[in-house]
RNA sequence: CGGGGCGUAGCGCAGCUUGGUUAGCGCGCCAGUUUUGGGAACUGGAGGCCGCGAGUUCGAAUCUCGCCGCCCCGACCA
């Protein structure tokens, strides 16, 4: 359809019968000054630019830009994972108890939990391992049926402890979850690598380029897991990397490299039983002694098991409880309740250590504790600490290992270099199961030597409604949000600068007429608004491309501009949409050609 | 859950210390006039359970107690 040739203020409404797209009739409440609750960038934009509302602490509206984005994010979500012959269901969002009760997850402190009219319990969902695994366990039965990999994209709940930074950390939000089930171990990791090229592709495509790390499962385990995270100020989470050899792991699992034993040629000094009255953290004792904390050695006192162990570290590190119960060869480890360490230490909490300490304990400590010399340590005794410890002459350690939380410039675990951090925001998560949910819930297969063999499994993550912060967290200049064509909010807006010009009035219509033809996402700026504030709000909302039918309209002519460069083109009214759609193209180009780039697991290959 | 802060118009805030007319200001919103290439000007309007509940008082946005909500730091985080 051609636009009438004088269109003019009164017959846009006319001509554009389709007036979803028009900004007048648009809803996207944008707001010139910041709401006082947001901190973080993203939220900030998001508020201003009328994409999303909060309703509760952690519970957000999506609005209707920020649901087109929602939208855009999962349909390159489901491109991705249809290609990988996924295959899309949804599971409820209400879960009866006894599902996680079969796997003891039910008394999770995350679940919100409800009860029906009968007093009977559910939860909504915050993770569906348990409702997928009861899927496959009712209905599949022979191997020759995998291997299968089941998605959904829905609202999880979890009653987070802090909720925070908009969408970036919801009570409520949006998430794609995945689940492999496969034959053999060699499937499974087919099937991961899959789901790596699915989520490689699906954040090179919206804009995003995460680092990949390695990360801790958490105390229920799995075998291999990698997270993705996007680098930002204002991550949740520290990533140590190694800027030489490309290793990167999250703080709780980095391995720190082994380098040979410094011992300082110090003279060793008397050991000595001082008073320390009521000074029982690091930060007291070392402000009642005036020594630095890495003068110290902390003395924490665990169970592995039946067995209590102290475990070593410099005063100013923090235990990895991980890499403890992996040196003890168990499952998990916990702080000693009081009484035990009583018992072993003579001494109430805050003065254990290693001097004098009861026989049936065992002493492991970090390495680096292996080259300090006249350290202090807990007095074993209430109100007391020795100085001048020393290994071998005071006590003994049966072993030194890797026990601490890796920090900037520890060694790395691969090459001569050392760490650095990073903060960074995940927005993925894919794990190895194994077999650990399907046995718990007794979902087998019959396999060709006709025995019951159980599923081994893989489970993905993707936080969607977190990448609608993610992007512009990354993506955002002083004027408000960049968003990569493919999710944002509209690939084009023409903006009619003054709607009494009917040569504006006429190029605006046009085009945007055109572009709606060609199929391109557009939105037509009409209102009845100064200039200065549709420059504002379109800059805002970040939409690609922009087309501004102004002053030059007069001349046959219109300003094409690209929001990520701020650059300006003018352009014959004629040869407009032919340019958009080229610029377009050439965008979609781009992202594709990075989510080739980094389809391939470098972890695994 | 621990520490800190905040709740007054849609948004941002003042007023509270030292109780006392009709609770203010800026932005936004509505109407009109003039404007129209980077968040216009003027005129006139609408809009408040001052978070909720008890108390003190002749009188409470303001003082006291309790509760609720929200934000930040920490703990937590499949």
């Amino acid at each position: 359809m051609l636009p009438d040739p004088t269109v003019n203020r009164q017959s846009i409404d006319i001509l554009i019968t389709e007036g979803r797209m028009r900004a007048s009739q648009l809803f996207f409440p944008t707001l010139r000054e910041v709401p006082a609750e947001a901190e973080m960038i993203s939220h900030r934009l998001l508020l201003r630019g009328g994409f999303i509302r909060k309703v509760a602490a952690g519970i957000y509206d999506y609005l209707p830009l920020g649901y087109k984005v929602i939208k855009k994010i999962e349909k390159v979500v489901r491109e991705e994972m249809d290609a990988q012959g996924a295959q899309e269901i949804l599971m409820p969002a209400i879960v009866p108890a006894e599902l996680y009760q079969e796997t003891g997850r039910w008394n999770l402190d995350v679940l919100f939990r409800l009860k029906d009219r009968n007093d009977r319990d559910y939860s909504i969902g915050f993770t569906h391992e348990e409702v997928v695994t009861d899927i496959i366990r009712r209905d599949l039965r022979s191997y020759r049926q995998l291997p299968l990999n089941l998605y959904q994209i829905q609202s999880k709940g979890r009653d987070e402890a802090r909720p925070r930074g908009g969408t970036v950390r919801g009570r409520e939000f949006i998430m794609l979850d995945a689940y492999s089930f496969d034959r053999t171990w060699d499937d499974l990791d087919r099937a991961y690598d899959k789901m790596y090229a699915a989520f490689s592709r699906t954040f090179a495509r919206c804009g995003l380029a995460p680092l990949v790390v390695e990360a801790e499962s958490g105390a229920i385990g799995g075998k291999e897991n990698q997270e993705y995270m996007v680098v930002a100020d204002s991550g949740e989470d520290i990533i140590l990397v190694c800027e030489k050899c490309g290793y990167a792991a999250n703080a709780e699992k980095a391995e720190i490299g082994e380098r040979p034993v410094k011992k300082s040629d110090d003279e060793l000094q008397p050991l000595e039983l001082v008073d320390t009255p009521n000074a029982r953290t690091i930060e007291q004792v070392t402000s009642f002694l005036k020594r630095s904390p890495k003068k110290l050695v902390k003395t924490l006192i665990y169970k592995a098991g039946e067995q209590v162990v102290a475990a070593l570290v410099r005063g100013d590190r923090d235990l990895n409880e991980a890499k403890l119960a992996s040196m003890l060869g168990v499952k998990s480890v916990e702080m000693a309740d009081p009484e035990t360490i009583l018992r072993v230490t003579k001494a109430d909490v805050g003065f254990a250590g290693p001097v004098g300490l009861d026989k049936s304990v065992k002493i492991v400590a970090d390495r680096e504790v292996q080259g300090m010399m006249n350290f202090v340590v807990g007095g074993n005794k209430t109100d007391a600490h020795y100085i001048n410890a020393n290994i071998g002459r005071d006590f003994e350690v049966s072993e030194f290992g890797d026990l601490r939380v890796a920090s900037k410039g520890d060694p790395c675990a691969r090459c001569e270099n050392t760490l650095t951090t990073v903060r960074g925001m995940e927005v993925g998560h894919i794990f190895k199961l194994g077999t650990l949910y399907s046995e718990k819930m007794g979902a087998g297969f019959l396999d060709d030597d006709g025995q019951e063999k159980p599923f081994i499994m893989g489970c993905y993550g993707m936080g969607v409604s977190r990448m609608l912060a993610a992007i512009p967290e990354v993506n955002s200049d002083q004027d408000g949000m960049v968003w990569p064509i493919s999710v944002a909010p509209f690939e084009v807006v023409v903006i009619l600068l003054n709607p009494d010009d009917e040569a504006q009035c006429n190029a605006a219509t046009r085009l945007y007429e055109e572009l709606q033809q060609q199929g391109v996402d557009v939105l037509l700026d009409e209102r009845d608004e100064r200039p200065g504030v549709k420059f504002k709000d379109t800059d805002l909302m970040g939409a690609p491309i922009q087309v501004v039918a102004g002053r030059l309209a007069g001349e046959g002519k219109v300003e094409v501009r690209l929001r990520s460069t701020k650059s300006k083109e003018e352009i014959s009214i004629d040869d407009a949409t032919a340019h958009v759609l080229e610029l377009r193209r050439k965008l979609y180009q781009e992202s594709e050609d990075k989510a080739q780039a980094v389809a391939v697991n470098p972890q695994l290959h």
